[in-house]
RNA sequence: GCCGGGAUGGCGGAAUAGGCAUACGCGGACGCCUCAAAAGCGUCUGUCCUUACGGACAUGCGGGUUCGAGUCCCGCUCCCGGCACCA
């Protein structure tokens, strides 16, 4: 919308082009890199993953972000908020596969959707540092920050039990793995013996759950990432099989039991089965027990089945009672947590119970809820400890403690810390990712390739379907290489990084994106790092937010980085629905921004979603709620349009100063409403955006009544200023009629203190706590007065007819309460 | 089972240092404008009783504390999310 015309009709889109339009051509969202960290805000949305089109949620995530942003740089922030595209991995190579279409291609033609929509958005990101993952000028650091993890030994091959995909093709990281699934697409998880690529997160188990504590995150998302860490403490425990010199090494939370293990099971995988089994009657049996385990996903195992195993006849020594315990191979036990052997304490522990019941073990009571008590085994709680020896009488913490103490006296135990945490699998047998930067040579073995060789590009290949194992192997021209150390014959690593590696660091690479001779400056990176508010969704909680955790770690102890922590404060939005439930396209439910823009305009679709409901939680969309911000957008505009174009000194029927005192004194209410709605982690839009409805309601009350123009159009334009975080367009189009200024570089409104101050107040006057009428005192009135007051008006005589006043209670500026009895 | 979050009109939701429950929006009713409709504008809209004035009852259920409870405490029910043969 041209600013000199004087339009007649409400047209949203002129207005979304005009100032679209402004933006790009000022680059009004740029910031550079000076040091002025103070003064520096970094705000930021989970990059987006570039498959297909932006939806409702993604409008969502960005309008949070930009309110944000805005408001920041309204108190006079500098703030970096930059946009980028998370663009290799499967579902972009799947939907590649399905439409024929080269990854590269398919995946260009969605950044080229986002980008567009995302400037008809009007979010506002600085555009000149854009970044995509999968364009070699980014994964080259990718593949150095890989080659760093792996020279501090935080990168390594390893073979074991990994979970495979047979739809997809590939292997997949715990975290990827959900009720036994594969997160992408619900295919049931085998487990194969593969040698694969992890990187080193347990290192870090311990830091990345205690720095949780200093983060400014919802509580629910650190529980969860508590959870999947899931740090148990407890003791190691050794009970020696001397008949194959052999020590059986457990893990237990409960030392306190100790004297109640009366068989010691061992998980069908540990490797030592062969040698414990060798020679024994039941050894083929064993066997047979331990393929039958192996082939069964852990899904079915872990399902609510019966308790197996098979007794192998040998023995092993209690370490404190000296009394010889079977030893059992069962299925119940795994191999990925703790030692891949327990043992058995069947009275205090659930499984035990079961397993001892179906193989005949003893159960052996050491724990009383009191001493004497009869309890129902088995009993899990703590309590007491009996039969135990020296340790008999004691509660479960200080048997604990004393019984830990003695292992440790006799070498046969320790205390110790268990997770459930597993190193993250970053490596996949599929085309569409970043290159791992190593080769295998025929005389040196694994070589990393020199930083200066970097990046090793994806080669273009014809045939990129997943086949279990990696369709580069087919780029034999591209495979085979030379060594760098020796120069021979060698091999370039074949298979690609987990798309979560991309995603991983990408918030340092924002602070410095163009830079070709390193991932980022240290100038770059103390000037914006770390990210002051986060904002994404919930179900990155452990998967993205975790990885990035552990690399921004591990590249702060390599020198690489001055924080600890990527993302100071994080917001978690909730999801959009329709009809109750999620957006699909199978379900034909999908509300397009598109349509909604095309209808209404860009900002009804964005205050839209910030009005539906508080921000962190879901709510369903609903056509007729988008008419009524629509509505509220048209009542502004026409309001700043007829102000603006009116020549009158006065506006409406009767001048009142009342009124005009009224106006004012809302203005001022609002203004600082709006601000503690968004200030100090709010993310209040919804009342915020209410407010400013109601405002504007009585504005064009005040108008039809009578109102002085001044007054007036200080009250709209506070709305459109108030707007801006929500409704830029329409926000800078009203501002601008008015006062011909542009409203994101206006400072933003303060309230006025003397204006909220009323000089009479209205109370609630009850009588026994219920409402019976109203008082009107001077505001600074003392309790007494206020209390007279209230005795002496007609409602408080009435019900004193016949009985007695007990009490008066004065809540200042709210109400007066009479006790009668 | 463990952990976290929640339940308020016909609907989405406001209101927690305990103080006038239902802001704002949707939907609905009536009216104005119009030849008419749409749009727009205005008034009303928790439930029940009452012609009215007015009153009674209402924040998932049952108790409690308090002059006063959506808000605090105790005991439940249901819903959502996470973790779960993790020893």
């Amino acid at each position: 919308m041209a600013p000199t015309a004087t339009p007649q009709e409400f047209d949203p889109h002129a207005i979304d082009a005009y100032w679209t339009e402004v933006w790009d051509k000022e680059q009004s969202w740029v910031v550079d890199n000076k040091a002025d960290a103070a003064n520096s805000v970094y705000v930021l949305e989970m990059l987006p993953y570039t498959s297909g089109e932006p939806h409702v949620g993604h409008l969502k995530n960005y309008a949070v972000g930009d309110a944000i942003a805005h408001f920041m740089r309204r108190q006079g922030k500098r703030v970096l908020h930059p946009m980028g595209y998370d663009a290799f991995g499967l579902p972009a190579e799947n939907h590649a596969i399905r439409t024929g279409k080269h990854p590269r291609v398919s995946t260009n033609e969605s950044i080229a959707s986002f980008r567009e929509q995302f400037k008809q958005w009007g979010i506002s990101i600085d555009w000149t540092r854009e970044i995509s993952t999968h364009e070699p000028s980014y994964y080259r650091w990718t593949q150095w920050i890989f080659l760093q993890l792996y020279k501090a030994g935080l990168a390594y091959r390893k073979r074991s039990a990994v979970n495979w995909c047979p739809k997809d093709a590939t292997v997949l990281a715990n975290e990827q793995v959900v009720d036994g699934r594969c997160e992408r697409c619900g295919t049931l998880v085998e487990s194969k013996n593969l040698e694969q690529w992890f990187l080193k997160i347990t290192n870090y188990a311990d830091r990345l759950l205690q720095d949780l504590a200093g983060l400014d995150w919802p509580p629910h998302v650190k529980t969860m990432q508590h959870n999947w860490i899931g740090r148990s403490e407890g003791a190691g425990v050794t009970f020696r099989c001397a008949e194959v010199d052999f020590d059986i090494r457990v893990f237990t939370t409960r030392p306190d039991t100790l004297f109640g293990v009366t068989f010691l099971a061992i998980s069908p995988e540990h490797p030592e089965l062969d040698r414990l089994i060798a020679g024994i009657p039941a050894e083929p049996a064993i066997r047979e027990y331990a393929n039958q385990a192996r082939r069964e996903s852990h899904a079915e195992r872990v399902g609510d089945r019966a308790k197996t195993g098979i007794v192998t006849g040998r023995h092993a020594v209690h370490p404190l009672s000296g009394a010889k315990v079977p030893i059992v191979v069962a299925d119940y036990v795994l191999m990925e947590y703790g030692t891949g052997a327990v043992m058995g304490v069947p009275a205090h522990d659930e499984r035990d119970y079961e397993a001892a019941q179906a193989l005949g073990f003893e159960i052996r009571q050491v724990i009383q809820s009191a001493v004497g008590s009869a309890d129902e085994l088995p009993f899990v709680a703590k309590g007491v400890t009996t039969s135990s020896g020296e340790f008999d009488g004691l509660e479960s913490a200080e048997a604990t403690r004393r019984i830990v103490a003695k292992l440790a006296e006799l070498g046969a135990g320790e205390a110790s810390t268990s997770y459930r945490l597993r190193d993250w699998l970053v490596s996949r047998q599929r085309y569409w990712g970043c290159p791992i930067p190593m080769v295998y040579c025929e005389s040196c073995g694994l070589v990393p390739v020199p930083e200066d060789q970097l990046p090793v590009l994806l080669p273009d290949v014809e045939d990129y379907a997943p086949k279990g194992k990696s369709p580069l192997a087919a780029a034999t021209d591209w495979v085979k290489t030379r060594c760098p150390q020796c120069g021979g014959r060698a091999n370039r690593e074949t298979d690609t990084m987990d798309t979560f590696v991309d995603s991983s660091w990408y918030y340092i690479r924002y602070c410095d994106p163009n830079n070709t001779q390193a991932p980022w400056s240290e100038q770059a990176v103390t000037t914006w790092m770390p990210v002051d508010q986060y904002i994404g969704g919930i179900e990155h909680a452990i998967l993205h937010l975790l990885y990035s955790r552990f690399v921004c770690k591990a590249l702060s102890d390599l020198g690489c980085l001055s924080v600890q922590e990527p993302f100071q404060r994080l917001f978690t939005q909730g999801m959009i629905t329709r009809d109750g439930a999620k957006m699909s396209k199978s379900k034909g439910n999908v509300v397009s921004p598109r349509t909604i823009i095309d209808t209404y305009g860009v900002d009804t679709a964005r205050c839209y979603v910030l009005f539906m409901g508080p921000p962190e939680v879901g709510a369903d969309w609903s056509d007729e709620g988008v008419e009524g911000v629509y509505r509220f957008l048209r009542r502004l505009w026409r309001v700043a349009i007829d102000v603006a174009g009116s020549q009158n000194d006065v506006i409406g029927a009767v001048l009142d100063q009342a009124r005009e005192d009224d106006l004012r004194r809302e203005m001022h209410a609002t203004i600082k409403k709006v601000t503690e709605d968004m200030s100090g982690g709010n993310f209040a839009f919804n009342t915020a955006i209410a407010a400013l409805m109601k405002l504007n309601n009585s504005c064009i009350r005040a108008a039809q009544d009578g109102i002085t123009r001044a007054t007036l159009s200080e009250a709209v334009q506070t709305i459109a200023s108030l707007l801006l975080p929500f409704a830029p367009h329409v926000a800078c189009e009203a501002y601008h009629q008015l006062t011909g200024k542009r409203v994101w570089m206006q400072p933003w409104p303060v309230a006025d203190e003397a204006w909220l101050h009323l000089d009479t107040v209205e109370l609630a006057l009850q009588i026994n706590a219920k409402n019976r009428g109203k008082l009107v005192v001077a505001s600074d009135a003392p309790d007494d007065a206020v209390k007279q007051a209230a005795l002496d008006s007609d409602v408080v005589r009435a019900a004193q007819d016949g009985s007695t006043i007990r009490k008066v209670i004065v809540v200042p500026g709210r109400l007066v309460n009479v006790v009668v009895k």
